[in-house]
RNA sequence: GCGCCCAUCGUCUAGCGGUCAGGACACCGCCCUUUCACGGCGGCGACACGGGUUCGAGUCCCGUUGGGCGUACCA
């Protein structure tokens, strides 16, 4: 037994990978890599009701985008159900649970009959002690696990401390239903003692959890994992997380055009931070993280500052490489599909060429995309408001004006371009802007875009010459 | 109800007994500029409240208030 850190990834597949459940892979995953071990990935998928192979799917393909990748092979838990049989009836065995008999119904009433009377509702232990003789004919009851009833259980948490529960306030929970199978409860214990995880990170939604399974880890005589609950992503009203708010499948990230590196980034300064840095690198994460710098408090999830930092990474990507991923991430987003298939190979020239100048005023790849479209837009182009509005008359007299001289120009560059229109502005004692912006109007459809002489350079002679003309015929 | 957790600018956070309480996003100015951005400079803006402990509390303790989680034969 080495003394590697392994750490796990335990989502249930009910749902895409939302927000809350990437980040706790992201922290895992993190941790793992900093440490050098491993992050091994379980999907609990004990409730067949609710869960489905698609969204299995879903949560894998979620992590493969943003390049958490796990080690091993994803375990099923639903799959160790005959294990967790095997050690709940150990545990019988042992003498540290026990078979009741109580129907659903009954127990609803007991919990009825305890708010009642102002009692907290807990199970009365009413088989704990009883004589499994007595045991009603032919009902196969349910196990559950025998909870010290005095003093406390602690929980040590890297992140939330010395946690202590009163044991009075623990009763002797379920762990294998009556009809066999074993609740989470349990299934996450002897999960997680088989494959060997050495630290649980997981939403401190789990904390009260995790006394109920220290309690299992005793009674086993199992070492008790090191854990470290994560505080959890409220919305930005400060209310649990909702389809409202950002609880999205990070699908749905990637839609809004978002990069994984991005979200990454700014998932792990949710709760999580490394001094005053707020743009790093997956490389300087790794580095950086420690779980021992993860606060405690809930953190509101921001869309302004995702933004800002998914800005950041664009620009701070290579034009080649900003522009591969646009291209590939084009079916992702919204209408995108239709979209790349006007990308022909000169036209994806022409996105790389233009990339300097899009980049740097886009904050997303739906942004980008669309700062883009110029280039492949067809004529005649439909012009927006504001361009309608700057191509009034005068505009139009101006670029007709223009028009002859860049017939005549050689050389068809930015730089040859903006010469032609320097000149121009200044014999006919015009500003510069009266130039360019009814050229920009005519050349992309929009009051605004990249440089406009960057357009016409992309753009081409050709193309170029033929866009002023539909504008002044 | 009971148990547990949390609490610094609007938001994310730095802070780990002595700081003019720092940074980022957002917002507002100015500069740069063919537009919009990017970038640069500047501004606005916080220790929830009340008690202690201490020569000295954002930092430690207690309480209050406000949030959150749990309390299932869900996970």
């Amino acid at each position: 037994m080495s003394d590697k850190v392994v750490t796990r990834f335990a989502p249930s597949p009910t749902g895409f990978l939302h927000i809350g459940g990437a980040r706790t892979a992201l922290f895992n995953w993190l941790y793992a890599k900093h440490t050098g071990g491993t992050m091994l990935l379980r999907i609990e998928d004990t409730d067949r009701e609710r869960s489905t192979e698609a969204a299995t799917a879903a949560i894998l393909d979620g992590l493969s985008w943003l390049g958490l990748a796990w080690d091993g092979e994803a375990v099923s838990q639903f799959e160790r159900s005959p294990r967790h049989r095997e050690v709940a009836e150990e545990l019988v065995r042992l003498g540290k649970a026990y078979y009741a008999y109580e129907t659903p119904a009954e127990l609803d009433a007991m919990r009825e009959k305890a708010r009642a009377e102002g009692r907290p509702p807990r199970y009365d232990g009413h088989w704990r002690d009883r004589d499994p003789a007595e045991a009603p004919e032919g009902v196969r009851g349910a196990i559950r696990i025998k909870a010290p009833t005095e003093g406390e259980t602690v929980v040590h948490d890297l992140v939330q401390g010395e946690v202590r529960f009163p044991n009075k306030d623990l009763d002797d929970f379920i762990i294998l239903r009556s009809d066999g199978n074993p609740t989470y409860m349990h299934a996450v214990v002897v999960d997680d003692h088989d494959m060997g995880v050495t630290h649980i990170i997981r939403g401190d939604d789990h904390l009260t959890n995790a006394a109920r399974q220290t309690v299992i880890y005793d009674a086993m005589g199992w070492q008790v994992p090191k854990m470290a609950h994560i505080p959890l992503i409220h919305g930005a009203d400060g209310a649990k997380l909702s389809k409202r708010h950002g609880a999205l499948g990070v699908e749905a990230y990637r839609a809004m055009g978002y990069l994984p590196q991005a979200l990454l980034n700014y998932l792990a300064r949710l709760g999580w931070s490394h001094g005053d840095d707020e743009v790093m690198s997956i490389e300087d994460m790794i580095a950086w993280f420690d779980i021992v710098d993860v606060n405690k408090g809930a953190a509101r999830f921001d869309f302004a500052k995702l933004e800002a930092l998914n800005g950041v990474h664009m620009r701070a990507m290579d034009d080649a490489a900003l522009t591969k991923v646009l291209l590939e991430t084009l079916p992702h987003l919204p209408d995108g599909e239709a979209f790349a298939e006007k990308f022909d190979e000169r036209a994806r020239a022409q996105l790389l060429q233009a990339m300097p100048g899009l980049k740097e005023r886009a904050k997303t790849l739906v942004e980008l995309a669309d700062s883009a479209a110029f280039i492949v837009a067809e004529r005649p182009l439909t012009l927006d408001e504001k361009a309608q509005a700057i191509l009034d008359a005068d505009a139009r007299a101006v670029l007709k004006a223009l028009l002859p001289e860049f017939r005549a120009l050689g050389e068809w560059t930015a730089a040859s371009t903006e010469a032609v229109v320097r000149a121009h502005a200044e014999r006919t004692g015009l500003k510069l802007g009266k130039v360019a912006q009814p050229l920009r109007a005519a050349l992309t459809g929009r009051s605004t875009s990249p440089g406009v002489f960057d357009v016409l350079a992309v753009l081409g002679r050709e193309e170029s010459l033929g866009r002023i003309g539909d504008q002044i015929d």
